[in-house]
DNA sequence: ATTGACAATTGGTTGGACCATTGGATAAGT
DNA sequence: ACTTATCCAATGGTCCAACCAATTGTCAAT
């Protein structure tokens, strides 16, 4: 395994480009909802790229539920509250700044989603999902791998969780999380904070011990205590001073 | 208003057709997860459209998460449980079977969910948003409007329930909601079912009554017993039989 | 004032061409 | 025989130019 986890260069495609834009400009309100944007040809026109280009970005723009597209008339901006969450992490990290309130909110929705989930999986849990557990554990605590490696280990650690509830929903749910998670402007920004992951094992030492020993009502109250630090994304300077 | 509720008739593009039948298609696992689809020119062909128009829908199922294209390689399909939860409609309703099983999987994910929203809103509800409730309980309980309009209000209850906790997640979650409630098949089984909307409206009352004297437990409590219901989409005679 | 025909705007679709990347086949070298 | 380098066929990415189809507003006729 990579001591480094080096990402991919990033050889993206023009409408990629044209569509992550038009979704700044929307997310940023340069397009107001309710307002068109400019025709597909004048689009092409100031990317400077072709108009098929143009149009496959706005079809992406479209299942995103941003706009919507008519023949005659252009494409209108919907209000970005009806779009899809997939939005929800360009709108929490957008020009470069994260919106802490929105952050706030979405903990709001979390912590209760994912305490829910646990109680399902610590009800449902087999031996072999104990010992996936288990072996994302170890390297959440391995000290010495790389820092983000080890965040990733603890996206997965929602998933097996998902996987072990055998619900389908949950299991989807689970890793469009991970996938948020994950996200670039996420990833530097835990780099840049130097959070510990380490900081997780305690509570995911006592859900297993109390799974070991049957005893479900604690391991749910452990889990609960790891979900909630989880899905608290304030600032360091912003918790409890210790 | 109208008597009866017209849908809009479906003047559908081609890329929408086509990335409608690849879907399903995936999704019944006409294409197992890793293998490749045919190449966009074989498509066309298939089809009997453009290459331009496979791509669009190439585009679509990209950002449903349901393929990945790289150039030189072809379009990989990817496990549904990787996709979009945009799917769960499409996933629910296939081939014109309902997959009950998914419809459980997915109540117990929404009934704590939305209890949840439902204990926000009402610490947080405030006058204009009690106004908001109850204009929609009136068209619930208005047994002369069409069946289809009242469980249209009922979603749109949803989402107010959601702008009622001022929390930005919620409200788009909500709308996606509403948006999966209000997909082509769910209907069709409402109207085959020839449920009564009206019998929402017990519960609603309770909750504004409680929420019009103060009581906020009690109209948590009633809150609850509404999502109870409202989250379980279990066919009729699967329920208590009266 | 209403209706209907027309025209401009704008998205939808097509066919064809060429570029860029990928992966495997083939050949060369050791 | 194995490794490495080269080449090529397959396949997606982009561009261009043209035409079709729907929408909207305009304007004339009634």
């Amino acid at each position: 395994m990579p001591v480094v986890a080096f990402r991919a260069p990033a050889r993206r495609r023009l409408h990629e480009d044209v569509a992550e834009q038009l979704r700044d400009a929307i997310l940023d309100g340069r397009f107001a909802a309710g307002r068109k944007l400019p025709p597909e040809r004048e689009l092409a026109q100031e990317f400077g790229v072709n108009r098929t280009s143009v149009r496959e970005a706005l079809k992406v723009l479209e299942g995103l539920g941003l706009v919507t597209v008519r023949q005659g008339d252009g494409a209108t901006v919907r209000p970005v509250v009806d779009a899809s969450l997939e939005l929800l992490g360009p709108m929490i990290f957008h020009g470069g700044r994260v919106d802490l309130g929105l952050v706030a909110e979405m903990a709001e929705v979390l912590r209760p989603m994912l305490r829910e989930m646990g109680r399902l999986a610590i009800t449902r849990c087999r031996p072999a999902d104990l010992a996936a557990i288990r072996a994302l554990r170890d390297v959440v605590a391995d000290g010495t791998r790389d820092r983000e490696m080890r965040f990733r280990a603890l996206h997965d650690l929602l998933v097996v969780l998902a996987d072990t509830t055998r619900n389908r929903v949950w299991q989807m749910v689970a890793r469009r999380l991970r996938r948020l998670f994950r996200q670039e402007p996420l990833t530097a920004a835990r780099t840049r904070l130097r959070r510990d992951p380490g900081r997780f094992v305690p509570h995911i030492d006592a859900c297993l011990d109390a799974l070991d020993q049957k005893r479900h009502a604690d391991a749910a109250a452990a889990l609960d205590r790891l979900i909630a630090v989880l899905a608290n994304f304030q600032k360091p300077h912003g918790g409890t001073r210790r």
